[in-house]
DNA sequence: CTCACGAGGTTAAACGTTTAACATCATGAA
DNA sequence: TTCATGATGTTAAACGTTTAACCTCGTGAG
């Protein structure tokens, strides 16, 4: 609680000199210098940066604004992003949309109002219009993961289109014909983008996929047990021998539902996920899965928004991460 | 960038005024108030949270650290408190700690100074000493997940001993007799606890553990897996039948090794893991774990926070949330 | 001996709120 | 008619910094 008033007494100096100490930002006689960390220590003073952050409009704080910062994905992100921010003494503050534009709406104000330096979003909405708030308000920001069509901004993807291309790649050069796919909800360019390397790779491959091959999800282990139950009670003619589920969750999901069913992986189906997450690789078999680098989504989300934050008018950045197919024992 | 001063010009009133309406601490007649709101919305208004914190001493900011929010179980923690805090339009800040006490000790030092009204903590020491910097300066915090013994302060805990006991006796009451136990680090009270139930139960048994049983890891799953092994490597007669793993990730480590052993579960050996993380219940066989009510760790620690920033000085409250057994196909 | 200058200190005005204290005015009781 | 009262507005002082502007010396050049 010790303010610099009182160091300022203690050190019998005006309260700007210890200022100037403390940030360096002027020359100080050695002597008073002393004298002022002498008080400095002797107070136990800190500065208080809600008064620096009014002063100077800058707080050294980011925002996130995840969907779900429990999902082991969006978890990572924000652990590369929390890193950054840490290295640059920034503070970074964690918000949960839930995948509703109107929280994240909610939230965007917040973080407006608690003067963050810059914000970085997995947005839950489709569109841009949203982001006006922060572009008129000449907020940095960056988007991660999700695509907004017609957003001149910074942003941070990972290759999905390629993700889902190598997967179905893969399953083919296995000799697979019959491929299924468990997609995302999917107006979500993540998803949209990897079922279209799916239907790419099938294409090439000189194969139309059924309708019934294309299985919706919402990303969660339920629903890819769900769909691949449905998967299964296909007649024998039809049934895929292979299924490439557009994240990991949904791939843990199914094999609960191919172990029930009496089948085994990869002898009587094989499967692919997505995303590499830490359990893919200890469920039995190890999933095959195509690696995202997710925690360096985060860290370059934060380094976008540190770059912008010193040059407010670059030209947009578009980065595009590229993942990697990794083959473990599930195909 | 509209500020209390513009809002006032447009609607021809004073500043305080605006203020008066926009927070409702005074009445103000109808027609003026009709004017202040026109004003807001015509403006885009949104209050600079840094100068009404500074001026009320009162951030509506909470600070979370936690050793790695990237893991599942913290992440869960962590989603919790922070539903618990937009519910009462506070923001949270999260820290990663990575275990080391230093870097725990730098990050409270950077909520002192963003001046956060509250610290929800999973310490990544053994003692309190460095959260005197919180006490001396009054500032609220709760201890969660992990005891720091002779610690004044509200904390919320789950029943490590309680589910060590439950786990153990769920093996006893299987038949088994030769019981191991492969722990965590064991200067984490967590861990420590867990085995103090495993003894329990087998001393209530009658069974006085050989020490060969009891061994120590670091609750990753390389750890439980080299465990295992040794284990498994005991001559038969004191080989054990039944596996008690202080977390589901060296449970799965376990499962690997007694796969590779050609030996099957449980028909060969049982066993139990801690903390009922997703993936347990995607495992084949599904493991029998103790659950800890993780999300509600994280919410009631939010509330322990809010309530004693609303009255500092009740006695501290100490939570010990009761596990419980989910019986899978491991036993 | 002046005087410009640099070094090293201080003063005071912001930053955007909140809130105690004060001003004004109509109202109704005495 | 007078005056306390309540309703509703304003003024100005905080909150804890940063920083431009100013002040005061001693020093060395002219």
């Amino acid at each position: 609680m010790a303010t610099l008033r009182d160091v300022a007494r203690r050190a019998g100096v005006s309260i700007a000199t210890v200022s100037y100490v403390l940030n360096g930002t002027r020359p100080v006689s050695p002597e008073v210098e002393a004298r002022v960390w002498e008080a400095v220590v002797a107070l136990g003073y800190r500065p208080n940066r809600l008064a620096r952050g009014l002063r100077r409009k800058r707080t050294h704080v980011l925002g996130l604004i995840v969907p779900d910062s429990a999902n082991p994905f969006f978890a990572e992100i924000a652990r590369g992003l929390e890193d950054l921010s840490f290295a640059h003494d920034y503070s970074l503050i964690l918000c949960n949309s839930d995948g509703d534009p109107a929280k994240e709406q909610r939230y965007l104000g917040v973080l407006i109002e608690q003067q963050v330096d810059g914000i970085a979003l997995v947005s839950a909405s489709a569109t841009p219009a949203h982001l006006a708030l922060l572009q008129e308000r000449g907020i940095p920001f960056v988007v991660v993961d999700r695509d907004l069509p017609g957003l001149e901004a910074d942003c941070v993807l990972a290759d999905n289109f390629q993700g889902g291309y190598l997967a179905t790649r893969h399953l083919l050069d296995r000799g697979h014909r019959r491929i299924a796919c468990i997609t995302g909800p999917s107006d979500l360019t993540p998803s949209a983008d990897r079922v279209r390397g799916y239907r790419k790779a099938m294409e090439e491959a000189g194969i139309e996929p059924l309708e019934v091959w294309v299985r919706r999800g919402d990303f969660r282990a339920e629903s890819g047990y769900h769909a691949a139950c449905f998967l299964l009670s296909l007649p024998p003619s039809v049934r895929p021998t292979a299924i490439f589920a557009c994240n990991d969750l949904m791939a843990i999901g199914t094999m609960r539902a191919i172990g029930e069913a009496g089948l085994s992986i990869p002898r009587d189906i094989a499967l692919v996920g997505f995303d590499d997450i830490l359990l893919a690789s200890y469920v039995i078999p190890p999933l095959t899965t195509v690696a995202q680098p997710t925690y360096e989504m985060g860290r370059l989300a934060g380094e976008l928004l540190l770059r912008r934050i010193q040059a407010r008018d670059r030209p947009p950045a578009r980065h595009l991460l590229s993942v990697r197919l990794v083959v473990r024992h599930s195909t």
